[in-house]
Formats: structure tokens, sequence, C-alpha cells
DNA sequence: TTGAAAGCGCTAACAG
DNA sequence: CTGTTAGCGCTTTCAA
């Protein structure tokens, strides 16, 4: 193995001043920075990261917490993961991948064998036991999501937060609908798990879309469904049973998608000639949906690299900046249109756009299971 | 930040007992051991993982080269990562993501920087410029996936693999659809991209399929499809265009399965009744499927974890074993069925099998795009 | 069964 | 602008 001594001796000077042109902490000639760089080269030179980490106190590690559990779309987690890793390799750093649940243990061991010089934590909940080992632990860390429900409560809590502003995307599906003329709108959310263990963004989502509901005097049903096709059937028949009136949906749960729009089909209602869809998902998942998605996009890519380039500002020297919210960003494709008005309005259609149950029955009965 | 040495004092024993209590390298007296317990409990010491790595030249750390390419199906990416974790965690190890394109410099800096002790190499391209380096390393490494066309040639080049035998299961998809009289054979596989980089596990598969067409006398066709709809709908069209008595499809590439369901539905060719369907795919994609999916399932967790104790194995020093192929596992879900024989056998359906174009005319022309 | 002590390779004062 | 030196916290001989 190569050492720091080896490059020393190799270009005649002292094993400090190899250490200040890697470091650039302190100013070096030129015709020496040159003659060690040389070394460096010809040997093949590389810095143990256990010294380095010893004598420094830094590892160029940050640890990205992501436990993936039931519930969350896995390519969404994986695109965050990625824009993680590429954004922290291109300021220097390696990233940890701590997955599964070991929870809050996993903030102490970060914390304690110093492995990591700072952490990611994903998928956060409402009250998430690792919260009080983050608050605790000297060193930073940037949540992706909010763990409350106010982006006021969470700066007010000393955390560091990126996240798109679910909210603010709710409330953007309804407008939008509403200003087609749609005043019945569903919405498909999260599996129930979801919202029962706390997560932060479902909840956020359903603020905004009740809220900017209430403001355009249209009537909201909501029901979580998993991403099956028999729980997506169940959910729909039951909301145009409730309410024929329904005209639009607002899908925040990608496995659902696909589900959905083969219902409507399958039915006879034509999207978005009868119904209407906007979904809250990655834009990929959108553009190649078997209609393109109007969508709010979740945009993945632009956390990870957010939470890491605070993170990175923070090791620098940096105080928090408290929460940032990704204002969201609502593009019309295929799936919305004008509201249909008139006496059979959302009800089951008759003529050319199907009569409801639709002709080719489901010969092998999946819908009910 | 607590040290060893603080144990130690507050043990009143010296530094290397506290050291060997935690290695467990010599034995210690049942009180001393207890006193020393006590100690790090009582203090909530954990060892600086930076100075163990400097001291004993072993970090603790698997690095996990996961380059995500275009193509590859994010899912079963991460449930090999998730599991790579787990099993590295029970082991006592964690593990360091590296991604993008950093390619064969990435193994030199694990290499050089000793961030890591081991490395598992996912989607291994046929001339991989990653495994040069990977012969070089002093560093054991396990590749999940075949570098080569064959194991034996694997093993030749000194490489550790794990794999799913996807000669075999190639050869097994075709087996079971001979055996339920199909004797026309469609195969949609994985977008061409994945084929032109030489990744192993796409020409295998072929080749087991080509090998068992073969043997049971049955016509295969392969398509390779991007997961699109217009890109599946393009490629099935064409399929049933140039030969009509096509019964049967194989395919291997998540993303087109549902849109290749959907289309069949669309056509009134009913799954399994006119048209059999097997998929190699994680179960989970089977399962969920609009039509359960008989399929030979990609057990991604179990290569994971394979892959992180075959290295375990290696760093406690055991010699490599070479390669290791997972035998495929067919399950027969709902889309298998007996081939149709008689006069209009594969041919569009006319009675209850519905009449080629459905009622529910796809009035957006999405095939089309 | 335990202790003492010499590093592991690097960083960062402290001198010059 | 460069060299000297004292650790960083742990492992592991070598002694006892």
């Amino acid at each position: 193995m190569i050492t720091l001594a080896d490059v020393a001796r190799h270009a005649g000077v002292s094993a400090s001043t190899v250490s200040y042109v890697l470091s650039g902490k302190r100013s070096i000639s030129a015709p020496t920075r040159e003659r060690i760089q040389h070394s460096i080269d010809t040997l093949g030179y590389r810095p143990h990261a256990g010294a380095r980490a010893l004598a420094s106190s830094r590892t160029g590690i940050l640890a990205l917490m992501m436990p993936l559990r039931t519930g969350l779309y896995v390519p969404v987690m994986m695109e965050i993961a990625m824009a993680v890793t590429t954004t922290a390799r291109s300021h220097g750093y390696d990233v940890l991948l701590l997955t599964g649940e070991e929870g809050p243990e996993a903030v102490r061991r970060v914390e304690g064998s110093a492995i990591a010089d700072a952490m990611i934590v994903m998928d956060v909940g409402l009250d998430d036991p690792r919260l009080p080992c983050l608050q605790e632990a000297e060193r930073p860390a940037v949540l992706i999501g909010l763990p409350t429900e106010s982006a006021e409560s969470a700066d007010a809590a000393g955390l560091d937060c990126v996240d798109l502003d679910f909210e603010a995307a709710g409330a953007r599906c309804v407008e939008h609908l509403a200003g087609l003329g749609h005043t019945g709108i569903a919405v498909l959310g999260e599996p129930p798990a979801v919202y029962e263990r706390g997560t932060g963004f479902a909840a956020r989502t359903l603020t905004g879309l009740r809220a900017a509901a209430g403001t355009h005097g249209v009537g909201l049903l909501h029901r979580p469904v998993d991403g099956t096709y028999a729980a997506v059937t169940a959910a729909v028949t039951r909301v145009f049973e409730e309410r024929p009136g329904t005209t639009a949906f607002v899908v925040q749960n990608e496995a659902a998608v696909e589900p959905l729009l083969a219902l409507l089909r399958h039915q006879g209602r034509a999207v978005p000639e009868d119904v209407s869809v906007v979904a809250i998902c990655p834009d990929q998942v959108a553009v190649h949906a078997s209609v393109p998605l109007t969508a709010v996009s979740v945009p993945a890519p632009e956390m990870g690299r957010l939470a890491v380039e605070r993170l990175v500002g923070r090791l620098a020297g940096e105080t928090p900046r408290g929460t940032e919210l990704i204002p969201p960003l609502l593009t019309a494709r295929a799936s919305t249109g004008p509201a249909l008005t008139g006496p059979t309005a959302g009800a089951a259609l008759p003529g050319p756009h199907g009569s409801g149950s639709a002709p080719t029955e489901d010969r092998r009965g999946r819908g009910g299971h």
C-alpha cells in the first residue's frame, strides 16, 4: 500500500507538505506542488480513508437512512437515492446506505462510531422515534419529508427539512379540476398503512385537497387504496355508487394509476371525456402511463440533490436553513378535460361512451377478489 | 466522545483488555468481562470506526456498486440492495452505495483508499471495464450476474458470481408452454439497450429459450421492447402479423407486463383462454399483475443475500467458490393454459371470446402512438 | 489471564 | 513557503 510517507519521500518533501497539497489548506509553491502531484500520480497514491477519518474526524461519508416500508413507491425512493449518491460524489462524499428497521439505533450508531459525517433521513413519520436522537446528535441531519403537519413546527423543532409542498400540490390538483368545471372529485390515496403511520406527506396532501375543495365548492371523497387491481376496483366502484356525480379523480399512489385507468376503460368511461384524472407522481410515471397523465410531479431527484447540498453546506459551517418546500408544478397532459355537463353527467353513460358495465365482461372475475 | 481508554479507566483495566472483550480474540475472566461490559453500557461507548479501520485494516463496510443504467427494472435493483444491506447488517457490516458511471474508477477508489473491505458488483456486462480492476484488486468481490456467456468461463476468469440461472429459466418457460401444447411462442425481451450493452442475463435467457424451443419443436419469435405501451403494441402487432399461430408469450421485461396484458385484453384475446403468458420477473410483479402471472421468479432478495454471505465468508478466510447459479422456479398462476387448437387457433377469435376488436373501442387511438 | 507499548496513515498545530 | 511533531482511537504483538 502506498502511503503519504511514500509520496513525501518520492517527492523529497515532508509528509505535511503532501498533506497540504491534498487539502489545499495552505499555499504551496507551484514547483513543489507539481512535483508532489507528479509523485502522487506515478505512485498511484490514494489517502487511506480510515487514517484520514481518525486524524481529521471527517469521514467523507453521508449516511442515507431509507427504511423501505410498506406502501412506498420504490422507484421514487431509488431516484432519491441515486440523486443523493451522485450529488454526494460531486461534492467528494460517499453514501452509506442504512435501511430496515434499525430505526433510532442506526442514528446512534452513526453518531457514536463516527461512521458518517451527516445523515439524510427519509420516510419521516409524524412521531418518528429517530427525531429525538437526531436532535441530540452532533452531526447535521436533513430530513426528506416533514415530521410535522406544518413547516413552521418543523422549523421550531430545529429540524432541517426538504420536501415537496404536498399541501400546495393537493390544492393545485383541485384548482385545476375546478377550473375545468368538475364539482365531484374522488381522491385515491396512499395505502391505509401510510396514513396510519402518520407519514406527513399523505396527510398534508389531504389538507391541501380539502382546503381547496372548500374554497372552490367542490365535493371531495377520499379513499386510501392499496395499489392492487382489486383494491382500486372496490374503491372506485364504491365511489361511483356513493356519488354518481363524480367526474374526476386525484391519484396519489403510483401503484394505483394503471389499475384505475384500466378499470375506467373497462367500465366504458373515457379519459378525459367522461372522467378526468390528475396524479401526484413522478414525471416518469405520468408520461408513461397508458394515458399520459396531467400531474403534479414529485421531484425526487431534486429532493435528493437539495438534501445533499444542504448537508454539504452545513458540514462547511453553514447554519441550518430550516424547512424548504418545493413548489408544486402541475403539467397538463391528456388525462384531464372539461367536466361533463347535462342530465347524465357523471352517471353511467349511454351511447358511444359505453354503458357502465361494458360488453366485454371480465370473465375471470378479477374485480371481485 | 467516549473512547476505549475511557472505558478502560472506568473499569480499572488496560485498554487492550477492553479491546479484547470487544473482539473476543482472547479469553477474559468472567468477572472482568462483566465489569468491562458494564462500563461499556453505562458510558454508552461505541468504537470509533476510523480508528478501528486504521488499526485493523478492516472497515466493516461492503461496497455495493449498482450502476442504475437504462432499461433496468428499478424495484429489482432495490430489492437486491435491501437484501444486501439487511444481510450485511446481520453480519455486522454496513453498505456503501456506489452508483453512476464512475465505473472502474470506483473500484480503484475502494481498493486504494480502503474505504470498504469488499465489493458487490451489479449489472455486469459482457466486457465490463470493471472486471480487470476487480481481478487485480486485493479485496474480494462478488458479482451479481455473469460477465460471460457461461458459468465455466466466469470461473475460469477467477470471478465469484451469483445469479439466477437465466438459461435454465428460459428453457423452463418454453417447457411449460410446450407442455400445454403451444407451438408458436413470442418472446418480449428487455429493451434493446440491455442487449446491446451485452448484459449477460438477457443473452443467457435467450440461449435457454432457443435451445428449449429447438428441443420441443416450437417456433420462437424474439422481440426486444422498451417498456412502453407504444413499443409493446408495435411489437405484439407485428408478431401476430408475422405469425398468426402465436398462442403464447414469454415476457422478460417487467415494464412490458401490463402493457401486454392491456393490449391483449383490448384486442379481445383472453388470457389464458386465447393466449398464454409466462413472465420472468419478481414474484411481486407476477402476483400483482392484472392477471396473476405464471412466472419464473427472479429471486432478488436471495441473490443479494447470497452475495453478502459469500463475501462475509471470504473476508473470514474462505476461498472463492466460483459461480453459483440459482435454479429457476416456475410458479403456475392464472396466465397460462392449454393451447387453442383447431382452425382459428391463434387468429382473432369469434364467439364467446370476443371478436378481436372489442366493443369498447379505444377512441383515443392509444395503440398508434 | 492481563498490561505495556508500538504503531496503523493522516492532520494540524507549532516552529521556522 | 516548508518541516517537525504530537496525537487521533484502536489493535496487536510482546512480556509478564
